[in-house]
DNA sequence: GCCGCTCATGCGACACTGTCGCATCAAGCT
DNA sequence: AGCTTGATGCGACAGTGTCGCATGAGCGGC
């Protein structure tokens, strides 16, 4: 399962004149383990617990790789430190400015908001890069 | 004019125990000529051509006391680097992620997703603090 | 199964943004 | 004018991400 979809995005890369490295295995491997909101950072660690002797610049240009294929995601919580996750599991993030929880939202939330920036400003919104900061159902 | 406002913010400072030194004078002045979304570097650099002695911590600090006092807002429009500008010019950015232009859009856009949110998620939406990213019209 | 081309890697250095501790200075109250 | 205390200048540091370079390894072709 998890293993069709390791091959299924190393067979990207591949496709796309790229190679397929213990490192880069490591990473993806790492990626669909994990929860979503990872670090760049933190994918190092878990990926040095294996491969010790993969470098932090790796881990960066590999993600870089793997966002240009749109396998994965990054977005921004909050202040410092972007967060990736999968491409497939798109959603927006809206982050307490109080206590830091995440809540994902589908995209579709959205859409109106979308539609109004369309139309008034002919501007199209790219959501999800970004989160919306404000304070969850707790801390309100 | 400008005057007023400066004296204004001024004051603000020194009503809550703080001091109005020449760097936080010359800081204020800075913003107040600024159009919006300067950088904290950006106006360091406006400050020491007046004040070359004003270090860049003391502007970093300067905008903090600021901000607490709810006389700036600053937001992020794009990877690294927040921008400044006064609080009652607050409004949301749309940032092109192909040429970046910035779009400055009025608070009230969000009010029916704020609503959603709110309703659906007991979430309180605080916008302003990162942008939104999409296509201007020219780039889309 | 080997070769060679080219991409990926490890490494260190660097850039950028922001924070902190500390000794000193000066704003503003009295 | 003196004193208290907040602000400053300075340098060091941390976190995040990028880059150049020499070396190593993947993979397509034979």
């Amino acid at each position: 399962m998890t293993d069709t979809r390791l091959e299924r995005i190393l067979g990207l890369l591949r496709a796309e004149g790229g190679r397929v490295t213990s490192a880069r295995r490591a990473l993806v491997e790492a990626l669909l383990a994990a929860d979503a909101h990872v670090t760049a950072e933190d994918l190092a660690v878990r990926v040095q617990a294996v491969h010790p002797e993969v470098h932090r610049s790796t881990v960066y240009r590999t993600l870089d790789a793997l966002e240009g294929l749109g396998v994965v995601v990054h977005s921004h919580l909050g202040h410092g430190g972007g967060v990736y996750h999968l491409a497939d599991e798109r959603h927006q993030h809206l982050v307490c400015e109080q206590c830091g929880a995440v809540v994902e939202v589908p995209d579709d939330v959205f859409a109106p908001l979308a539609r109004t920036v369309r139309r008034r400003y002919r501007f199209t919104i790219e959501p999800g890069h970004f989160a919306l900061v404000g304070r969850c159902a707790e801390c309100s």
